[in-house]
DNA sequence: CTGAAAGCGCTTACAG
DNA sequence: CTGAAAGCGCTTACAG
């Protein structure tokens, strides 16, 4: 097949090149007659004009980038990622607008690879995910006025617009549920230190715990992976004075620590509580189902798209705090048992 | 931070916008002397070409595309996708080739991706997956003559290239495996009926189950779900003959099906064997961890990828056979009940 | 409302 | 080995 300029649709309708990039844009120039006539053309040809000459002038690229920090193999069970991407994509594809992606091992990798497409002008903007409570990336972004909207907060990203969700209420609402069905032993196994929304959940959870008076309340820092969520949660499981409830910050250490409560021969829901995060089809999967503080990713990545979109056209764009994850009740939380737990 | 052009570093090096574009892209035309100056000058710079002005004289697009088609809260529980594109991602980063993903939700819209893509020269090449047994998407890239490397097989697809792993002889292998712990009555709960690698593991299925005289081999078709998974590990476990093993075409379907039969009071692996089909860290994070047919999917994107990128250097690339998958046996299959399977 | 022309930032024959 | 120039396929002021 021969690829198609608006040369050729300008020489078949009988006008100027610049005649149909009017009409093609829809811009004031041609009459309706005309324009027509060229949309037509270009219709029964199925012509797209070629991106790189629209880039060269100046046009936006036509795509929005978005660079994943995390080691391979833990990209593929944690559901939250590709939910997100599919959310995103559904904005973009919507509009014909592409998705560049790319894993890098660190930071300092993701801002080479955001100096690169700012060079080469491959993308008209980025979405910055899993930000850290001190992240270069912003600072990286900010300085090449790369349009970013950042999926994270609360906070103040000093000028970088955010799609936030308060994780705080969330957990907030997840330990006063547990209190109220009589657990006074509590523990979280938390995601990877370094990020935000990992202080502001840790910070909410310490607070709600003290002014509750939970006799034990720790939290212990992870990283997402199965296999630490089996570790942590088997630690916990064989401590003196075990916690009744466990609340995860993903839904795949819950899945393990499940597994490993279910091996230990402690019964779930009936001397373990556990609590997922992340709502993915994951969690209704396993026996018992597991608790979990759910939200909608998928919707989540699509409000930041749209976001980012509305800044690329406007210039500006507002912050956007979407729900809140709320507690959806399944099989592995009850009321603590009224025996002391056995002790091992 | 301003833009830089080939012009600003042939200004700054005292020589031409052409010695620039050969001492970059490494073409004689330019002395080593002041090659290396221009090097210099470019790297102390960060100076990278644009991609659009590059892409415009026919220099390749430097991305290459992937479509997913499948709906999109099913892509975020199955690992498959994600881990194939950190594969991928892998090779091409190396190389500083961009990945462009699309997500589209029938084979029509696929196709009209690629030819936008084709007409905008948005992609230097594409791979595909999830291939059916008739798939119009082959022929649509053939006649853009769009590189493409099929990810499926075997097969004969006509001149498209393809990476594939044989998935008849490590079904094979899962079903001898289990006669062998002396079941006689299995089932096997399928992907997507269409998808071509279905089909060959049917084929596959069926042969060896007639060759070692199964009283009961059968086969459901499914779609990768949870809920499928469950429905159809239900249906089975409550049916009067009930299977003593099932093989699961996924990861996915055989978590749920582990879930069901823990809730139905039916021991895995004491009355019911199940294997998985897929390598992912899921099968290791249930209890008990599931047997299964693993094999090494970033591996196998990074495999395509590579091919790939040998096509369009090349022109032409052979296709290859990656390694079957291989059965890890761990703790849900075990030797069939010497009992009858208890009747419900 | 329409056409001719310059320009985006590269690559690549073509002369020197 | 080097420079000047044309051209890729668009967009967009600028004249008519």
């Amino acid at each position: 097949m021969k690829r198609l300029t608006m040369a050729d649709i300008a020489r078949e309708a009988g006008v100027s090149k610049g005649a149909v990039s009017y009409a093609l844009n829809g811009l004031p120039g041609v009459s309706d007659k005309t324009r027509r006539r060229i949309l037509d053309i270009a219709e029964r040809h199925g012509f797209t004009p070629n991106s790189a000459a629209r880039a060269l002038t100046g046009s936006p690229a036509g795509a929005i980038g978005l660079v994943l920090c995390r080691p391979a193999r833990t990209l593929g069970v944690e559901p939250f990622f590709m939910e997100l991407i599919s959310g995103i994509e559904g904005e973009l594809s919507a509009r014909s607008i592409a998705l560049s992606l790319q894993v890098v091992k660190d930071h300092e990798a993701e801002i080479a690879v955001y100096h690169r497409w700012w060079a080469e002008r491959r993308v008209d903007g980025v979405l910055v995910v899993d930000v850290r409570t001190a992240d270069a990336r912003l600072d990286a972004v900010r300085r090449l006025r790369l349009p970013a909207v950042v999926i994270a907060g609360p906070a103040d990203f000093d000028g970088l617009p955010s799609v936030w969700s308060d994780d705080g209420a969330a957990i907030t609402e997840a330990v006063e549920y547990l209190y109220a069905l009589g657990h006074r032993r509590i523990a979280r196994v938390g995601g990877l230190p370094d990020l935000l929304h990992t202080a502001v959940r840790t910070a909410a959870f310490q607070e709600v715990c003290a002014r509750l008076g939970f006799t034990r309340a720790e939290t212990v820092l992870s990283d997402y992976t199965g296999e630490e969520g089996d570790r942590v949660t088997r630690r916990l499981l064989i401590s003196a004075d075990r916690p009744t409830a466990i609340i995860y910050d993903n839904d795949v250490m819950a899945v393990a620590g499940l597994a490993v409560a279910q091996e230990m021969g402690v019964s779930v829901p009936g001397e373990l509580s556990l609590v997922a995060w992340g709502g993915s089809l994951l969690c209704g999967m396993v026996h018992p189902p597991l608790t979990a503080l759910t939200r909608d990713v998928a919707g989540y990545g699509a409000n930041a798209a749209r976001r980012l979109l509305t800044l690329l056209e406007e210039g500006t764009v507002d912050s956007y705090q979407d729900t809140t994850a709320h507690l959806v009740p399944r099989g592995s939380t009850g009321p603590v048992p009224s025996r002391p737990a056995r002790r091992r």
